[in-house]
DNA sequence: CAATTTTTGGCAAACGGTTGCTGAAAGTTT
DNA sequence: AAACTTTCAGCAACCGTTTGCCAAAAATTG
């Protein structure tokens, strides 16, 4: 081939040129290009064969201002921080790409205010957005989803499309494991108040304890991060608990830091079971026991969905929350209870 | 607050919305907003109010068929799969963030073929690209760099501006390290062939390790990723190093892992050295010695850079190669060579 | 107060596409 | 062969901004 791949470094062509080359006009370029039933099969052949050779490529913007569609989805993270996201943001990104879409991302980090504002500029330059762990009131989250079509990850609002991965579920299936192995007095390491997940997953443990018979106990906040496994193991050694289920595996591996540090060994003192199964999970020590989420599952998902909703237009009726399930995944940082 | 902070479910304001409401023309409404010094001070208190009133969002679409500015950035990753780019989205995200411009991520997964054709649609849309890792050849990169402003990290191609962290000077204290306890015979567990930075490593690894009076040996590539870290570990078990320094982190925790399922005992056996310092390399068991990267500076860099060549204009002299220093983490992988 | 300069706001033409409408050409039916 | 239908391509308006140019108004100067 003696001709570059990439041609000399003018300004791009537009479908004007494309127009004057083939002698067609800008208007019959354009329906041959992306409405092919519209135009005759020879002249399309023409016009397409131009098109190459001048290696045109429609404009986004230009084509976002007539036809509104941008061709862009926005996954709105609320701390880029967390690996968790990074599942999240992994199986969006597959799944964007295979549709041909182009990812926007997101951090919201800060307070609700600027939640909403950073969506409402976005409105203009995505088609959709994806909304993981949101802070807004279901208020807010309703009257932007009438502006925008939003698909909210693990956050129930109804009339507001959701992928919710359901680990009470997995719970469930936690307790069952802890109390089989002679727990009976297990305690909850509770994430961010304000976090919906964290809430149900409290209420399923407390009452699924209930029911086997175990005593629940919850602790105080703390936020999602290593650095609070630490105060979080702290207060599991003063606590009579011999087992916690912990809200999340990054809270989870912190704590096993700690444990180590302060010679409180795992599983033999303690057993440990973390949420979410994160990069990391596998290979920390000791390996974790842990509820595996379908993370990167749930982004592929959310994007569908969104995706799908985007076809079929905003008057049709909001789809049922997709429930994805966990399970318990065992490694080693659950055993027997110590004996008292 | 009787009104909504979000107006009812209408298409959103425009600038002709503000135009109408304000009594001025819209090009007037243009100025005021975005060119201060050009409007009646009155005037444009006047219309911002209004503006703020009407909740109006200037469409980024239509701005930027005008001016040519997207208000984005495009960042490439080769492999969203490896955690080392969750640092490095982590710290453009930051930064962009800070400049106000959005994000769009891509992934580039494939051939350099398509690597190419990505970034040319993306030219549209992005007003520069970060690239990294990036597969093209240096004419193409070169090529490509003239047609959008471009910053590439870990990677040199003269002209072409780029963050590059210093690993090699790292892999200087890495053998000072593992030469100090005793080891003679060190092992490069190496990368994909077709890596930048792992060629620089290992060309660096053979240099120093001759000063030191160590005899290097390299393996055969291995591709980033944990899963490969068995086949190296059983490698590094039939050879007759005594340790190894690992491509990047990735590798080396698989490893890790590995050895622990073959007996094998770290550092006692083995000494292993990662590179990067990903997420995870702290709570691995044993926690492993690595060369830190400044990752997320690595990104905040990049985006500095190109936000300021965009300001300055491509026909700038492009500015010399910033390169970031490592250090040498010390944790617990590496220890004492074993006795022959 | 006339002449000159500076401010300030409006008109209209882009930017690069899409799309409703129109009419010519071609094909079909009687 | 006339009447009717369908196919196909072009015209022109429009999407929401920005910006060059111009003129009215205001400020400054002589």
């Amino acid at each position: 081939m003696s001709n570059d791949p990439v041609s000399p470094s003018t300004r791009p062509a537009t479908i004007h040129d494309v127009a004057r080359e083939s002698g067609f006009a800008a208007s019959t370029v354009s329906r041959a290009l992306s409405n092919p039933g519209r135009v005759n099969a020879q002249t399309r052949e023409k016009i397409v064969a131009i098109a190459r050779a001048l290696n045109y490529t429609p404009n986004t913007q230009a084509r976002a201002l007539t036809s509104g569609q941008t061709g862009s989805i926005a996954v709105l993270v609320s701390d880029i921080t967390n690996p968790f996201y990074f599942g999240l943001i992994r199986g969006t990104q597959q799944q964007l790409k295979a549709a041909n879409y182009l990812q926007m991302l997101v951090d919201t980090a800060e307070s609700s205010d600027s939640e909403a504002a950073t969506i409402d500029s976005l409105r203009r330059s995505a088609d959709g957005a994806i909304l993981t762990a949101s802070r807004l009131s279901d208020q807010q989250l309703l009257a932007l989803a009438e502006r925008m079509p939003l698909v909210a990850i693990n956050r129930h609002v109804p009339g507001i499309p959701a992928v919710i991965i359901d680990t009470p579920f997995g719970i469930d299936q936690a307790l069952d494991h802890l109390a089989s192995l002679g727990h009976r007095r297990i305690t909850y390491v509770s994430g961010p108040d304000m976090s919906w997940s964290n809430e149900r997953r409290w209420q399923r443990l407390e009452k699924t304890a209930q029911k086997l018979g175990v005593h629940p106990v919850r602790t105080r906040e703390y936020a999602p991060s290593m650095a609070s496994g630490a105060a979080a193991a702290e207060a599991m050694i003063n606590s009579e608990s011999t087992a916690c289920v912990v809200f999340n595996d990054l809270i989870a591996i912190g704590m096993l830091e700690r444990f180590r540090e302060r010679g409180v060994r795992v599983p033999e003192d303690i057993s440990v079971v973390g949420c979410d199964d994160i990069f990391g999970a596998d290979f920390c020590n000791p390996p974790l026991t842990t509820l595996t989420a379908p993370i990167e599952r749930a982004g592929r998902m959310a994007v569908s969905m969104l995706l799908s909703r985007l076809e079929a237009g905003a008057d049709a009726p909001p789809p049922p929350p997709m429930l994805l399930p966990t399970h318990l995944t065992v490694r080693k940082s659950t055993g027997p209870a110590r004996e008292h």
